[in-house]
DNA sequence: TTCTAGCTATTTTTT
DNA sequence: ATAGCTAGAA
């Protein structure tokens, strides 16, 4: 075994049959755990194709194999590994039949989603009588949270949306269309994969046992967010033998809104009687200064395992706290940080920027850009989600499955003259037929839009048959699309089409159409130009769900502000605890030095928007961050920002000898004015500071 | 039936 | 700021 492992790591990997729950603490070796056991398996004589390992990403899956292959040898190939999507998937395929499906399903994602519930809307009438009908997106999330959660959709509304009780019918009605809607076009959506695996192997004795044949040891990564289908999958596969390890920490579950309870992980012992559990708690990635600030926003937390992670590689560099005055300011901050480390020395592989949402580092791409630094961005918009990529996906869509209505009413919706409702007709026609292709051809269409028509079917002639790669099929697609192309987007077509060239170069991997859609659903590409580390390391900047299980020297935590993170629409309690471990999440990506910012400010859409810290900013401990200069910028906007100027400055002021307090820096005493609206606060545990009364949220204490 | 101009609510996070 | 939606014109 070339990796060095502690004693805990090794009890991990050397257990003998029987379940193991490893807590694995942030930084602590989890993946070369992982790693060494699939090695250890197959060194101990078990065939690769009998184990079974499901990650998080389908990437990680990839680097665990590939590392445990070079430390066993030439043994590769036969694991099976991914994200519990992805081996349903493969799974599904095989054994389709028995649940009612074809073979050539059609994964269906979040866009296609809406547009069924869009189309099934119209179709009941719902929502034209008066009363404001829920947004299509709420009604996903209410059907997938019920799904995912294994509840009715009643107790959702009732836990989650109870402010669209009155719809319940309505939207159980709209539950049931569109579960039938999938069925009869053939499609699954994320959802469906997990739960037609769960039932094929609860319901399905035959095809069951031949899983439980094949994979004889399971290993879960990131168990903390598995949601209740997902663990009764991994039961189902694992029971007889009970081979399971599954690895985890709890303080670091960040997915319940799709459906993830950490539960899960505190209850594994349950579930499998015998669980032999091994806590993982030395972290072999951070000093010490970055650990005490994890264990401190971690120690706010309720319930889960307590444990207090802890190093041997040294003190390093306090994390650094850095209030700025507005977001632009911040962006240029963050950006000249950034210049000067790359000017010392440190690569920009190294560095990376994480943040609550994705719109977040709009303002800091800019800066970036007009430095000349090159970034890559994670998270956020995906490549697929954007219209143009979705019109040319479909024509490869009904390639495969030409009964897909939603992919005809796209292709449709686009030609002049053309609108809903004929559209409408003309899919109704298409679905009633057996050959939709034929039924297009026949349709009676005027003069207006016949013509479009007719190429759509002369395109489609061209190029069926299955005879054609992607990439010549795309070459034939683009013959007619790229006309309609410029008229739609004429403001912006050589964008699109840009885009449209990077997704002909990723089609030129694939051998297949129905390989190249499961990937664009299951593992989509990234908008900008998918560049996946091209340039040899760029700075990254990414969503902190999307940095999960990542590392780096230099990370930044941007907009660590009031109203931003935690986000305005996470609630109390549970919710609040959630933004917090994803705190937790964001500072235990770093390896040397830690960067909080958060603007005093923040414009929102109309107005003013919040500002000032974060709760989980004022919550630290005094010792725990180092704050930067307190010098105040010039606010722009300026304006009736009654969040952000304290009551007390526009009332007169402070007077020598008072007592004050701080948000950030707590009780003081105010020891000296230096201008009309300046005070020098000597403050017990931050020393003495110079603050702004516009800009200082300053009390009396 | 389609198109368009103006209104509105909207902004987590991802497989 | 923007996309998605509604109401009214063509």
């Amino acid at each position: 075994m070339t990796e060095a492992l502690n004693p805990a790591q090794r009890q991990a990997v050397e257990h003998g049959p029987g379940p193991i729950l490893v807590i694995a603490g942030a930084g602590t070796g989890k993946t070369r755990t992982l790693v060494c056991r699939l090695a250890y398996l197959m060194g101990r004589g078990v065939a690769p194709e009998n184990i079974l390992l499901l990650t998080f990403t389908r990437k990680a899956a990839e680097e665990m194999i590939s590392r445990a292959t070079s430390i066993v040898g030439d043994d590769t190939g036969r694991l099976t590994g991914g994200t519990f999507h992805s081996v349903a998937n493969i799974l599904l395929r095989r054994y389709a039949r028995h649940l009612g499906y074809e073979p050539g399903f059609v994964i269906s994602d979040r866009g296609d989603a809406e547009g069924i519930v869009n189309l099934l809307r119209s179709s009941l009438s719902l929502g034209g009588h008066g009363r404001r009908f829920p947004s299509r997106r709420m009604v996903i999330n209410v059907i997938s949270r019920a799904v995912n959660r294994c509840v009715p959709i009643g107790a959702v509304l009732e836990e989650q949306y109870s402010h669209l009780l009155e719809f319940q019918g309505d939207i159980e009605s709209l539950a049931r269309h569109y579960q039938a809607f999938k069925r009869e076009h053939q499609l699954m959506d994320y959802d469906d994969l997990l739960v037609n695996f769960r039932d094929l192997l609860r319901d399905h004795p035959g095809p069951c046992r031949e899983i439980r044949e094949r994979f004889v040891h399971v290993l879960v990564d990131e168990y903390q967010d598995t949601n209740p289908v997902q663990a009764e999958i991994v039961r189902l596969i694992a029971v007889p033998g009970n081979n399971v390890m599954v690895v985890g920490d709890d303080a670091q579950s960040i997915y319940s809104f799709r459906g993830a309870d950490f539960r899960n992980i505190i209850q594994f012992p349950d579930l499998f009687p015998g669980t032999v559990v091994v806590r993982l708690e030395e972290n072999y990635r951070s000093t010490q200064n970055i650990l005490d600030l994890g264990n401190a926003i971690i120690a706010h937390a309720g319930e889960g395992f307590k444990k207090r992670l802890f190093t041997s590689i040294g003190e390093g560099d306090k994390p650094l706290l850095h209030p700025l005055s507005n977001e632009a300011v911040q962006a240029r901050y963050v950006a000249g940080e950034i210049k000067k480390l790359l000017d010392r020395g440190d690569s920009a592989a190294e560095i990376a920027v994480l943040f609550r949402s994705g719109f977040h580092s709009y303002k800091l791409e800019i800066e970036l850009a007009s430095l000349g630094i090159v970034f890559e961005k994670r998270g956020g918009m995906k490549l697929l989600e954007s219209a143009h990529i979705k019109d040319v996906v479909s024509y490869f869509r009904l390639l495969i499955n030409p009964h897909d209505s939603l992919s005809w009413n796209r292709l449709l919706l686009m030609l002049p003259k053309l609108g809903p409702k004929t559209a409408a007709k003309i899919v109704q026609a298409a679905r009633d037929s057996d050959d939709p292709f034929s039924a297009l051809e026949e349709y009676p269409a005027p003069a207006s839009w016949g013509e479009g028509l007719r190429e759509l079917v002369l395109l489609f002639q061209g190029i069926r048959g299955g005879a054609m790669t992607p990439a010549a099929v795309f070459g034939a697609v683009m013959e007619v699309y790229r006309p309609r192309l410029e008229i739609l987007y004429a403001d912006d077509y050589p964008r699109r089409l840009r885009d449209l060239e990077q997704l002909d170069i990723l089609l030129g991997g694939y051998a297949d159409i129905p390989s190249f859609l499961d990937d664009i659903a299951l593992d989509p590409p990234e908008a900008d130009g998918f560049a996946d580390g091209a340039a040899g390391g760029s700075v990254i900047l990414s969503t902190i769900h999307s940095a999960k299980g990542l590392e780096w020297d230099n990370v930044f935590v941007i907009n660590l502000a009031e109203g931003r993170f935690p986000s305005t629409r996470s609630g109390f309690g549970p919710e609040l605890e959630e933004e917090r471990r994803l705190f937790y999440v964001a500072v235990t990506r770093a390896r040397k030095r830690v960067f909080l910012t958060y603007p005093r400010e923040v414009k929102g859409y109309g107005g003013f928007d919040g500002g000032g810290p974060s709760p989980f900013v004022t919550q630290l401990p005094h010792d725990v961050v180092r704050v930067a200069g307190l010098r105040p910028v010039p606010v722009y906007g300026g304006g009736d920002d009654f969040r952000v100027s304290s009551p007390t400055s526009a009332g007169g002021g402070f007077a020598v000898g008072d007592r004050v307090k701080h948000p950030f820096f707590a009780l003081g005493t105010v020891i000296g004015k230096t201008g009309k609206s300046k005070v020098v606060v000597a403050f017990d545990r931050h020393g003495n500071k110079e603050l702004h009364l516009d800009y200082a949220r300053l009390e009396r204490a």
